[in-house]
DNA sequence: AGCTGTTAGATTGTCGACAATCCAACAACC
DNA sequence: GGTTGTTGGATTGTCGACAATCTAACAGCT
């Protein structure tokens, strides 16, 4: 239970159902009914749309209103084209700077081999899951210390979510996933960085094909309404 | 005379006095102050905040205040090591997807040769000057058709020219740049995206160092009181 | 019938006021 | 004298109401 701070509050729900899908892809959302549900003013929920627009979840049209920013397929392309330029980066800067803060990124993984996989019905558990194999990423590019790529890196993996909800389903991939990451890891620290770019680039290509796979299975969601 | 829009208009005049340097690194954007000398309640300047946020030009923490991001000497590392990157990998996009919409490209870059350098004290002049430069490496990345790029490199962009406004006053080194970006589109065009990328990178470095011996020379500002 | 102007409803934009919080100066105590 | 508790002012957070704007349905005209 929270003292103060309704506008945060707010962005994480906001932000939750938005990954979820619970909020659809282009929905409007109307900033009295909203209000409303959450039992706040239009203020800070106005406010809550800023910070969401920041992280491209939310885009607002002056005098028309604000939606949940549109994610079609085409948008996979271009979020896995730029993880792949970030993330290649940030191993490019372990062979520059010969970083060996590596502690974090292997605590991430040994997180991450741990998890089960969640049930498509539970909520609470895809958004720790999504976390946890993000945060790997997240922590590779933390080691590149440029805190540009890193705000623009917490964006990708915002909307990345998005498109990894869907992928979620697809059993075995994840073990998979796993795997590439400790190979990764380990030729990082064996020094062999163009050999764990590579494995980065070819594991970030196939979870894009499996992804692309999987949405031309499903091009039409059912559309939940999220009304009540 | 705008009918509409305060805080588009807010937006842009607190985008400006940053850029320029009017309102200080690290300065205190005080709401009441701020929203009586626009002539606005603080509604409208708070979603202008928020805006600004987005662009990392403004940094807010709750219950603290809104102040004007600080850009100390470590950003600008960042701020070109992000470009090296972005724009890099804009040229190895030329060479995998073989565009050849050049035609925006060359425009901007006969746009800047053209123009003149503005005196210290003539704002519009600068900020028109770095419109006219920072064009050109942003039709260079709009090339590569990803908009969480383009996005991104435009709030690269914004706080790139907080720093270049530094640099203006270094008389001769915009010719320098008005041939390496030339030379760099000839290699484009000539489909030598290997030493297209070697003379950007070059060119990027060489404008880094620059800056930061400017920065050097005068590590203390003076501080203008920005509040009457 | 199809198009355009009007009008009513809904929605966003803006405002001024109040409540919660933070900050700094001052006073009391160890 | 230094440290801690208190108190007042300043500032941000939130609210409800009004104004400007947009949307869409309807009526009137060609």
């Amino acid at each position: 239970m929270k003292i103060l701070g309704v506008t945060e509050a707010v962005v994480r729900q906001l932000q939750h159902k938005i990954i979820l899908g619970e909020l659809e892809s282009g929905a409007r959302l109307n900033e009295i009914q909203l209000a409303e549900a959450f039992g706040i003013s239009r203020a800070p929920l106005r406010e809550a749309f800023r910070l969401l627009e920041r992280d491209r979840l939310v885009t607002s049209i002056p005098r028309k209103g604000s939606f949940v920013t549109p994610l079609s397929a085409e948008h996979f392309d271009e979020i896995y084209a730029a993880r792949r330029m970030i993330e290649s980066y940030s191993i490019e800067i372990f062979a520059q700077k010969d970083i060996r803060r590596l502690d974090a990124v292997r605590e991430t993984l040994h997180a991450a081999s741990d998890i089960t996989i969640p049930a498509s019905d539970d909520a609470e558990g895809m958004l720790t899951f999504w976390k946890t194999f993000s945060d790997f990423h997240l922590k590779l590019v933390e080691c590149s210390q440029n805190s540009y790529l890193q705000n623009f890196y917490r964006v990708i993996s915002l909307n990345l979510a998005r498109c990894q909800v869907m992928y979620l389903k697809i059993p075995g991939s994840w073990r998979d996933s796993i795997k590439h990451h400790g190979s990764i890891l380990a030729l990082i620290e064996k020094g062999e960085y163009g050999r764990a770019r590579d494995l980065l680039v070819r594991h970030l290509d196939m979870t894009l094909n499996h992804l692309k796979m999987k949405v031309q299975e499903t091009p039409d969601q059912s559309v939940e309404d999220a009304g009540g």
